[in-house]
DNA sequence: GCCAGAGTTGACAATGGTTCTCATTCCAGT
DNA sequence: ACTGGAATGAGAACCATTGTCAACTCTGGC
């Protein structure tokens, strides 16, 4: 599958040991176009035959996401879905049927964000924007 | 980018009996100004002397925000907080540190968020945008 | 190569928010 | 009051996530 928008694949953040694992874990979001749990990811590499302990999973994943290497969506249900993602600063935009998404790049809502959040003193922006919707082929095979 | 001050007590969904556990549900999420987890809502009932079981919080909880009668909101840790809310679509610029928050109104980024899912022909649109920061009292106490 | 020590791992336990179960209780209409 | 369906609540179950800690494994220095 060809990589279209600007994804690269994820690195380890710096100062960790390349282990097997955490390749394993790298290799296996590098792999998938679209956001996974840490438990499928955990699945996924059972299946393939990389025996990696669940913590090391979770452990990983969490220093992907710190470092800015992967995404983090929380589903409605709490759970945490991690995917590779571009580098700068995005948004996505989400098929809530069949998970399908695109990074949206918007330096509109940047520039609102920072204006509304000024207007009432806060100061340390940061903010979450997601765009859920119905995509092209859901719509088309629905009922 | 308006300031909403105007939150109606939230009402029981239809079909539904008013009776003293729900009533006292919903009295302690008009009593707050701030998001409360199910948890804390249940502290607070059970000081009142009210007591209601704590499936029943969450039953109606989740029926009033069913009912879009409150607003949910989802921490970093996956725990899902409520609050009564204005009837009329908006988002939140919400304090990192104390909790306190302002709703929001957008128009600049309800059009943004259409015109990028019509774009990739995503249909069927909703999105969520949350801002946090720290607002003006807790960046002055910080050390 | 060998060693030492810090980094890393993983099986398992523990945590904690949320949901489920089901016997009991409450409500509305007759 | 009577009755059936709705609602409740104590506790168990669920399950993603985090913590624990002994065993393991890199890496740099010798």
């Amino acid at each position: 599958m060809t990589n279209i928008d600007h994804r690269p694949d994820p690195t380890l953040p710096e100062g960790t040991r390349p282990t097997r694992q955490r390749r394993a874990v790298v290799s296996a979001l590098s792999a998938s176009e679209e956001f996974r749990s840490a438990q499928e990811i955990h699945d996924v590499l059972r299946h393939e035959g990389e025996n990696v302990g669940l913590s090391t999973v979770y452990r990983t994943l969490q220093a992907l996401a710190d470092a800015g290497e992967v995404d983090v969506l929380r589903g409605e249900d709490g759970e945490a879905s991690y995917r590779r993602c571009s580098t700068s600063h995005h948004h996505h935009l989400v098929c809530r049927d069949c998970g399908r998404t695109v990074e949206i790049e918007g330096p509109t809502v940047e520039r609102w964000a920072e204006n509304v959040a000024a207007e009432h003193g806060f100061t340390d922006i940061g903010h979450s924007v997601e765009i859920f919707g119905t995509c092209p082929s859901c719509s088309a095979s629905r009922t």
